[in-house]
RNA sequence: GAAUCGGUAGCUCAGCUGGUAGAGCAACGGCCUUUUAAGCCGUGGGUCGAGGGUUCGAGCCCCUCCCGAUUCACCA
């Protein structure tokens, strides 16, 4: 024996055994295709393939794994799993032929081997929905045993699961398990989307055009965050992955286009949490000739739609909570919020009484902090983890908002919104800063507080400032955390459970 | 980055004060003559996350490290 082979647990060798054994009977553990036209839910939804003599019936071809097995002599039911769900077969030694059956299904076949069977419907004397094989194919030999769980329903008949693949590590290590053992992991990734989905039809009926921008950037920008390093070798360059693509749709919007949209990787350079993966989604949205007012009735509008797709009304259950998001949502600006929460009146208070105020808040800052700062600490300790149902949160200290236009009545502060739902950000929105000079001047305050040591200011992107002379119109400008919002409308309440590869470490 | 909890058979887990590593399911062998077998009898299977230490003896105690989960910090 090889000394791979050695290394192999009991299992997989008898399984590498019995691939053997299935070549020198002729059998292809490994045929090209096999023709379906049918799927398990449809077969237990059509009535009309189960009618009639069963000499008549429709014949039906279907594919999947085998998912538990009970063999009586030259009978057996098996389970049979497909994208759809799972449908129970009947196969029998006198339709299939004494080696299919006797030896390749008895002795050769395992529990998550892949087959195709070709048969009539019928249903059982218990009841259930079963196909009746005439014909069975090996289509895929397994090597590695699945984890498969052992359900069973109790006298209730409620399902209970025993041994269930649960340890988290594995699930997200090996996702492609977890997805065939695990059914309802499935479902959370159809509904995410579906989510997306649903947001797209949205946007193109509204005529704005899906595009795509660069991921790796000379220089980064459009948010506040660390990046990623690469280096271009051909060109012997830095670059950076994105992370925000704001800056290049709105070069788009410069370009003439009214209306651009773009699903995108973003990859920050941080720390990980449920709520954090060092790449994530955002969609983000920039509308010519809008403002943030205008943005704020455009996202509630859009997100009422999409859980209403999603669940078939705008009530949700999250966690503990549930949710309303039937428009229209609460618009509060930011100091009014902060007063609701804590009875204190910002707006007119100096840097050092805001500071002041802080500590009495319990709110831990200090001297370095400038008042906007200070503001976004005190909203971040105290009121954000409240808002619960739809909130959208208006007027932003300007220090906090490089991007965003001033506001036009209110000094310090600029035209943004962010949404909060289940006591955290899901949007970023404001009316866009088109003016240049403003905009230089205030990506020259980032690189002032670069050369502080804040690594999260911004770089000044000089060809952006360029594009901005020739003149971009008015503009509103959304970001939607696409995870974030999928783990609210699928109830996870981990990142992890909303990605299909979330960011591990290396074994 | 910190704290807490965890890592034992393919899966889910038990393992007392330190005294020869267990269960269920899965696997393997057998029973098994046609709409339930989700059964019965038997068998095999372990680098106890890794390395070091204490001890006559370590899954268990001590140290270092790796991996994960959770919370906190960080995070527009």
């Amino acid at each position: 024996m090889k000394e791979t082979e050695l290394s192999l647990t009991e299992q997989a060798r008898f399984r590498h055994e019995k691939l053997d054994e299935i070549r020198k009977l002729g059998f292809d553990p490994y045929p090209h295709d096999f023709k379906t036209d049918h799927h398990a839910r449809q077969i237990k939804e059509s009535a009309e393939l189960n009618e009639g003599e069963e000499a008549n019936r429709k014949r039906i071809s279907i594919a999947g794994r085998i998912m538990t097995r009970r063999i009586m002599g030259k009978a057996s039911f098996f389970n049979l799993q497909d994208q759809s769900g799972i449908i129970q077969v009947y196969i029998r030694r006198d339709d299939v032929g004494v080696e299919t059956y006797n030896t390749l299904f008895k002795k050769l076949i395992d529990l998550g081997d892949i087959v195709g069977v070709s048969g009539f419907v019928f249903t059982t004397k218990t009841g259930e929905i079963t196909v009746h094989a005439e014909s069975f194919q090996l289509l895929t030999k397994t090597l590695s045993p699945l984890p498969v769980a052992k359900e069973v329903e109790d006298e209730q008949g409620n399902k209970v699961i025993y041994d269930a693949f649960s340890d988290k590590e594995h699930r997200y290590r090996q996702r492609y398990l977890d997805l065939v053992v695990n059914p309802e992991v499935r479902e959370v990734f159809i509904q995410r989307t579906r989510m997306i989905q649903a947001m797209r039809d949205y946007m193109n009926n509204m005529g704005y055009l899906e595009v795509e921008t660069p991921i790796l950037q000379p220089i980064y920008g459009g948010a506040a965050a660390r990046p990623f390093e690469t280096h271009h070798n051909a060109l012997d360059m830095k670059l950076y992955l994105r992370i925000a693509n704001e800056l290049y749709l709105k070069r788009l919007i410069i370009g003439g286009f009214e209306g651009v949209y773009e699903f995108a990787k973003d990859f920050r350079n941080e720390g990980m949490s449920r709520f954090h993966n060092p790449e994530f989604t955002q969609v983000e949205l920039y509308v010519a000739y809008k403002d943030y007012e205008w943005m704020m009735s455009f996202v509630e509008q859009m997100i009422e739609q999409v859980v209403k797709t999603l669940h078939g009304t705008t009530k949700i259950t999250v966690g503990d909570n549930e949710i309303d998001f039937k428009t229209p949502w609460r618009r509060i600006p930011m100091l009014e919020a902060i007063q609701e929460e804590t009875g204190k009146d910002l707006s007119a208070m100096s840097e050092d009484e805001i500071r002041s105020a802080a500590r009495e808040l319990h709110v831990p800052v200090d001297e370095t902090m400038g008042k906007g700062k200070l503001i976004d600490e005190i909203f971040g300790e105290k009121v954000e983890h409240k808002l619960i149902q739809p909130t959208f949160i208006t007027d932003y200290p300007i220090e906090m908002s490089p991007l965003a236009k001033k506001h036009r009545t209110k000094e310090g502060l600029v035209e943004r919104f962010e949404l909060m739902c289940n006591g955290k950000e899901l949007c970023n929105a404001f009316t866009e800063l088109n003016d240049p000079v403003d905009q230089r001047q205030r990506l020259e305050e980032q690189a002032r507080l670069r050369s502080e040591g804040d690594d999260e200011a911004m770089v000044v992107d000089e060809d952006f400032l360029k594009a901005l002379e020739y003149g971009m119109p008015p503009t509103a400008g959304l970001g939607i955390g696409i995870d974030r919002l999928a783990m609210i409308l699928t109830n996870q309440d981990s990142i992890r459970d909303v990605l299909f590869f979330p960011h591990m470490r290396p074994e």
